[in-house]
DNA sequence: CGTATCCATTGACAAACATCACTTCAATAG
DNA sequence: CTATTGAAGTGATGTTTGTCAATGGATACG
């Protein structure tokens, strides 16, 4: 991310004057922002996040008839979560005959966690 | 994370069998994944991402008078934004007279990072 | 005192979300 | 062709979220 912001100092000051000098936030920053908080959001359900984390731990592409009994959750909902994290760009899917496979995205989970260390 | 299922074999079958094996899933990774899902939750937003971002950069204390013109927002929505951080255990305040100043909790991160990695 | 300032809280509201029952679609089996 | 099955889509519903205007509480200043 690195936010290259002066920001003013933090002195108490004279009642009357503003607090801080105004700042100007780069758009550049925001739109990475937009990005990770992106991937950030899919994760922040428990469910989507063991998703992933089985999907991550098989290292290959898994069922969907296997990912439904995992949760105490109807199938629609789970396909939902599915989808989530599809739109987010997190997996995608194969299908197979009837059968539909799902497997983690590689480097999707790269800008997050770049920015986190 | 660690969930060690043995998850069914991908193959085809015939009709009528169920397509997996029962599955049980281990309620200890559920919690895990609610805690490092709550922590994703609260980076879901790209307005939160971008406090913690600064705060991080900081490596200190920073006065919520310099994050309000940081972004086109109300000043009670940066509040509320920081608020959920706080709520998220991602950050806490300290007060100083008419200030408060907002730092990131360390280690607050490290499990969702860990996880990641 | 009284007034100004910083920040949090409240109330309100539209938008987004999680979930399920129901339905649809595609593909396979007989 | 017909019936069955795996998975996605739809519609409905209750909950959560992001935002702001208005208010409140605490502190500093004169």
């Amino acid at each position: 991310m690195s936010v290259d912001l002066e920001l003013a100092p933090k002195t108490k000051r004279a009642a009357g004057q503003p607090c801080c000098e105004p700042v100007v936030y780069p758009d550049v920053e925001r739109e990475q922002a937009v990005r990770i908080a992106t991937v950030a959001k899919a994760l922040g359900d428990p469910i989507r996040l063991q998703l992933i984390d089985v999907l991550r731990k098989h290292a290959g592409k898994v069922c969907v008839c296997e990912l439904v009994p995992l949760f105490d959750l109807s199938q629609p909902t789970v396909s939902h979560h599915l989808k989530v994290l599809r739109d987010a760009g997190l997996v995608d899917s194969e299908r197979q005959g009837l059968w539909a496979y799902y497997y983690v995205i590689p480097n999707a989970l790269q800008e997050l966690s770049a920015w986190l260390n």
